[in-house]
DNA sequence: TCACCGCATTGATTTACATCAACCCATCCG
DNA sequence: CGGATGGGTTGATGTAAATCAATGCGGTGA
């Protein structure tokens, strides 16, 4: 039990650093190749304008503080692909994203995958950590993240114990969101789990800095092929459900990645468990 | 965002309360009977004698504090069967288990129901929480909890930040093992989830105050129907597969609820997802 | 330009698990 | 004592979703 904010071993960062996808496919490296543009730590007057520190665990770093918040923030972008967590690695940093979506999985060692998570703007990575890292972590387009050291971000607990509490909120709300999940994967149809997946998407695109999604538009920037890893389905099924709803007038299936809802209503009995 | 450790509604309680599993079957109650022994809060020694301090969070309250955590603590026996957290209710406590075993749940409008965890003695129940309970829980066997009024723990966590960062820790540990649940939810088959979860189960046997389960003999105090509700499968699988597992030579299956596990290793082989 | 690749959709077939059903064996209780 | 009840096992059958397979489509790069 060596305390979940002990020593780190990594040492202090520059200020903007940016992990390309520069592999020909998409390997892994534990320690990200990094291309340093400046040094020491981020802006002072870049949490201020952070886009979202007002959802952000960082909100209760009163402004007065921000310096102190920028001094240990380093700001990191991922190409689409990319992975910056590897699951089981040692747990150097914790990570804010401030834009783009990242997916979070685990794996058994013949392959199978589940996506535990997908992380927006706003979400703060690391709380599912011992020593080592719960999960891996992958960015599915371009990401941007604030980095905080182990140890920078034990100092900051111990200078504001409003941050921790704040923390504690955070893993509150993703254990709700892990036992929703959990009654999701072990006891709903595939039919049912698709449903819950488009009305929590459209539920997360209204709370954060993202565009509003109007009129039931939504933007997954996610494949079928990580929906199907996070439904705990294949991506046949995911694909048949979506064409079945599409033939009941529930949503409509654009190009790319664009779906609509026409009907949430049918969606929520849908999803309720009502088939 | 009302804050995790807002306000309460209830009045403090007594020392000592009993909630009886007097209902004909297993009615729920969201307010249980209680039958008051003495009053006023438990006696001061009875943290510090308490048998799984060392091992919850009451561990980082230091000795000469106990006191403060004896005045609102209320013990409370519930019987076997008895349900004492209903989804959905409103969160007025969180509970630390001391003796017994809890199982936490989920469960869709159709009767459909997730167990998300079985807590033994020193668990913490209260984290996924926000205003209401994101859970319901039941007593298996005979359970013993603390229970703390959320305004009184309010005010431990003021006064004890070391309290607030072994909850932080708590949460982590709940998330580690949720994410783990997910993955066998969604990815493993059922030999899998089966052999996953007695060695989860054995693991769990070596860590508290609990009888050291000797000869991998596993005294599981729940039904197959909750184990099956566990792991997203139903009764007559789980009980196919323990049928199976005892063909391999991989466990021995005694009268009542006792399990011999036999090799690990077996075991270990199917759990990881190899067949 | 065309070959290649990743992603998606749809159809045919298989299968792991659920469902339906029968039965055993305790314990409880009138 | 005897019927009811709850938990558990095992067998026969059904089915939702996985697997196998073919096709289309849009980007990308030689």
């Amino acid at each position: 039990m060596s305390g979940y904010f002990g020593a780190g071993t990594r040492a202090p960062e520059s200020e903007l650093e940016i992990i390309m996808s520069d592999m020909p496919s998409c390997q892994f490296e534990s320690r990200p190749r990094r291309i340093v543009i400046g040094s020491g730590g981020v802006q002072a007057d870049f949490c201020t304008n952070c886009s979202v520190r007002p959802t952000s665990v960082c909100s209760v770093i009163e402004p007065s503080d921000i310096s102190r918040l920028a001094e240990v923030a380093v700001e990191t972008i991922i190409s689409p692909g990319r992975g910056f967590i590897e699951e089981g690695a040692p747990a150097t940093d914790f990570f804010n994203v401030t834009s783009g979506t990242v997916k979070l999985f685990k794996a058994l060692p013949d392959g199978r995958r589940q996506i535990t998570g997908f992380a927006a703007p706003g979400h703060f990575l690391g709380l599912a950590v011992s020593d080592s890292y719960a999960f891996g972590a992958e960015a599915i387009d371009t990401v941007r993240v604030c980095r905080f050291s182990r140890e920078k971000m034990s100092e900051l607990l111990d200078d504001f114990p409003k941050l921790e509490r704040r923390l504690l909120e955070e893993a509150s709300n993703e254990l709700v969101a892990a036992q929703n999940q959990m009654l999701l994967l072990g006891r709903k149809t595939a039919r049912e789990r698709v449903a819950s997946f488009l009305l929590d998407q459209m539920q997360a695109g209204l709370l954060p800095g993202q565009p509003p999604p109007s009129g039931g538009r939504l933007h997954l920037p996610m494949t079928r092929g990580d929906i199907a890893d996070y439904l705990g389905l294949t991506i046949e099924t995911v694909s048949r459900t979506l064409s079945w709803m599409r033939s009941q007038g529930m949503i409509e299936v654009g190009k790319g990645y664009a779906i609509t809802i026409v009907s949430t209503a049918k969606l929520e009995v849908l999803a309720a468990g009502n088939s």
